[in-house]
DNA sequence: CCTAATGGTGACAAATATTGACACCATTAA
DNA sequence: TTAATGGTGTCAATATTTGTCACCATTAGG
């Protein structure tokens, strides 16, 4: 029997009987004693709480509240719930929000370092505002997922942005600009972006924005946004 | 080098350089080119998407889109980002929000299915409607992590809960209820309760709720509850 | 106090898994 | 045709995991 496949035997006969000896395990998983107890404490450095009791009547026991659980995300997944969690910890606070950030704090260190820097590159570029009672929310609707990576490389390697906007208006125009920033006025985003052709800012719905793409020869450098109202940047956010 | 480590460095080569041979990373991570070529086997058995090009000019290409990370979550860190995005969902459409629903799917697919089970059950008692702009926002607090455990036995086992309760005034009383629903008007959650000692439904804002604990011996059924407003149960919201 | 049942550690040989060397095949571009 | 590449099979060398055994610490019960 594998290493792994034995650990999770372990955990669910743990899970199960609530308490079990090491040589009830041993005998359910077909091991010695020495390698049940090695993989006890290959599980607790795994982040398993295991009570043992030692003596007559002791046994281990596991903290269900500690029982885990993994998962493979992509890392576009990943970068989704983070900026879930982060958009709604700017909506305002909620009930569980630490849990889910210190979950997020997990899934984050497990990703690799490069890409975590880019998550934070990225993040630096979110702002969080109060949503003007004007606006008309009745026609939203979700971006495209698929457009996520084109709007990673264009932020992370700064690279003018190109994409079909379609305005309030149902105007369909073509549009190639400089990402400057994300705005998060729940429940809409904004890109904030400098479009050369007009030598300003401007923002655009994210839900009005298809068919984006970068430009891999056009670079720029970050410019200072000019917000109209007050907006916070997510990372200065109370955690 | 130990096999997982070796692992990570072939992944972190092939997203570092683009393109690299077999001879490459055998070099880089000090194998030879057998074990790497068993260790890409590995890989794409995990669910790295590698392309590989045989023949002169040709080498190895890792696939950007399927670069995955584990991390091992506890039940409440699942279960906060679980609420979370649906809670997110329920504020209005968000750009990348398919993606968050993806990669929670993916972390659920990985719990315990009685795990699983109750996290359903649990989601039937939450309802979404839309906040009366006369809240005042302004003292919310976040709900302690720690409560949440009393609370999802007493939604679960259907157990009375105790708590302490500090309303609009600030008057603090003790109260023990019958936990019915759980009702999201972004940013607040309230607890929507029948009031066995009032006989009457009450609402509680999560955030002046403090000391929850569930009653052993309490056990009550579940009873229609009659919303003022307009609400929607979060199971029926569009995906 | 004694004993039996329990968790826990160290040492070392046996069992098992991983690795490297080598031969070889398939594909591709020059 | 040749050289550079990915890919597979085999087998001995090497590294890791496992079991055995001896022993210690703690606890409950007699």
């Amino acid at each position: 029997m594998n290493v792994r496949l034995r650990h999770d035997a372990i955990v669910r006969s743990l899970r199960r009987n609530g308490t079990s000896t090491i040589a009830d395990l041993a005998a359910e998983v077909g091991a010695s004693r020495r390698t049940v107890l090695r993989d006890i404490s290959a599980l607790r450095d795994e982040g398993f709480v295991i009570h043992s009791e030692p003596g007559r009547g002791g046994g281990l026991q596991l903290d269900p509240q500690s029982v885990q659980t993994t998962a493979r995300l992509s890392v576009a997944e990943v970068f989704a719930l983070l900026i879930s969690v982060a958009s709604m910890r700017a909506a305002g606070s909620l009930p569980f929000s630490d849990l889910a950030d210190a979950g997020l704090a997990k899934i984050e260190k497990a990703l690799p370092p490069d890409k975590v820097r880019d998550l934070r590159r990225f993040l630096d570029c979110l702002y969080v505002g109060q949503l003007s009672p004007l606006v008309d929310i009745s026609d939203m609707s979700a971006m495209d997922p698929a457009l996520l990576p084109a709007f990673e490389t264009a932020f992370l390697q700064r690279r003018q942005l190109r994409f079909q906007y379609r305005d309030a208006k149902g105007a369909v125009t073509r549009r190639m600009v400089e990402p400057q920033a994300m705005l998060i006025l729940p429940p809409l985003w904004y890109l904030v972006a400098w479009d050369p052709a007009r030598e300003d800012f401007r923002h655009f719905r994210m839900d009005r924005i298809s068919r984006p793409e970068y430009v891999q020869d056009a670079p720029f450098r970050r410019r200072h946004v000019p917000f109209k109202d007050e907006v916070t940047p997510i990372r200065d956010l109370p955690r």
